[in-house]
DNA sequence: GCACCCGTATGTCATAGTTAAATGCCGCCC
DNA sequence: GGGCGGCATTTAACTATGACATACGGGTGC
């Protein structure tokens, strides 16, 4: 295995015993698109916390389904400058702009501990032809992690940093919960605050500040890495919005 | 036709006519693909500038090829603020995320009198099940626009004011040349400074102050409603990285 | 136990960016 | 041709946010 440094994990979940399986929420596979889908993932990969896996300018040879972990997808300035373009919890995709295009044009690092799937794009052809309602899934896919986009460049180019800082909170928070991640409405985010910083296109000292802002709205409360969400309405009424639940979602 | 303010325009281009089809850059296609693809385009639309023919919230029932004209998509927050997320060209596509999903989470704006290829979204699971190639390039070019995104989200959250600017314009002046519509360097850009203000994610006064501070650079020169990219490096230094040709690209 | 490192927090000052208001230009109508 | 209205562009005053410097707390390794 030659991607970045993450390495085989020597376990290996097959298809059928997948947990993401379980989940509400994701759309169920056919047999014979489950028999594809097993064959067309090749390996799991496990990657250290802190890797980037994927580089800006890299060809990418792989398609990835996030299995455990968390990760983000981020692009650089030469100066060091960092834009953290958006979160991948267990079920996202991860690659497909590098499977699809002569090279990737943004940079995939695991925020924790992290088990991929692995699915060569050579077979993309293959899943093309047979399975168009694959095919339809990944398009789906794309157009949904665009909106994302959508919603985060809105955030950033027209909330304030209060309204912004508290979307992304509970948009977070939103998808963890569809996750399983979330208990009592409280969950241990594993990201810092020099990551929602980047996130928000704030510098972290003002992120920190507006944070304490947050906090001191009883919307939430951020005690010992544990993250509540004590008051969603105020907290969405602060960020301007709720976040709506998701339609069920394909996954592969 | 239900769509917006626009209009059937009793004039329709057959595929194999396109003007498209004329222009290096975007991939042909095969006898088989060009025959389904005419079949796939129902009708042919026209949109005053100013009509915004994609509603957010609403539930679009076509996919659209910008043939003639600009476009940008936009989405609102309650009280006024817009972001506008990117501009669309001919050959560009439109409503994808619309089509696949409930709803549109976005709005789209005719930013000059436009005129669209209309597919219905009725036909797209035919399109999927038949021509494995033209789901291919629908996936692309959700893929594509995907990283526009990004990159114009890395530029909001990260580059300064100025440099934002500078690649901004770059960006657009090198889409609008490969769409055959700059001349000797320049183009008259159909947007206002507003338009480029709620791109930018700045207030008009500060995008005005910024443009000015670019002319003084004497990289371009925006008179009598024309701009010129008089020194493209010098342009290119200021935005901090120029803008990578583009590879051959599919289109619908 | 101590030192170091990383993450979080705070105060001060500077400046990039916004708001409010003014000016310029163009098109339309009388 | 002149006046008016609307839109685009510009200027001056005010504020949200960035940057710098520093402090504090907790965890890890020696």
């Amino acid at each position: 295995m030659i991607v970045g440094q993450g390495r085989s994990n020597g376990q290996f979940t097959p298809c059928d015993l997948c947990p993401l399986r379980q989940r509400r929420g994701l759309r169920a596979f056919t047999a014979d698109e489950l028999a594809f889908v097993k064959e067309f993932k090749t390996d799991e990969l496990r990657v250290d916390a802190g890797a980037s896996f994927l580089r800006e300018g890299t060809r990418s040879e792989y398609l990835y389904t996030v299995l455990h972990g968390w990760a983000f997808r981020y692009k650089m300035l030469d100066d060091g400058r960092r834009q953290i373009l958006n979160y991948a919890l267990p079920a996202d995709m991860l690659g497909l702009q590098g499977a699809l295009m002569r090279e990737m044009e943004h940079s995939v690092e695991a925020l924790t501990p992290l088990t991929l799937c692995v699915f060569p794009r050579a077979k993309l052809w293959d899943l093309y032809s047979r399975f168009p309602s694959l095919a339809f899934d990944i398009t789906w896919l794309a157009a949904r992690e665009e909106q994302l986009i959508d919603e985060h460049l809105l955030s950033i180019g027209r909330r304030t940093s209060l309204e912004r800082t508290a979307f992304l909170l509970l948009h977070l928070f939103a998808r963890a919960e569809e996750s399983g991640l979330v208990k009592d409405n409280a969950i241990q985010f594993p990201f810092t605050q020099q990551h929602l910083a980047d996130t928000l296109g704030m510098s972290l000292v003002h992120t920190n500040k507006t944070l304490k802002r947050l906090m001191l709205s009883r919307a939430v409360r951020w005690k010992d890495r544990v993250f509540e969400v004590v008051d969603r309405a105020a907290l969405a009424e602060i960020a301007g919005e709720d976040v709506a639940p998701r339609a069920p979602r394909p996954f592969i």
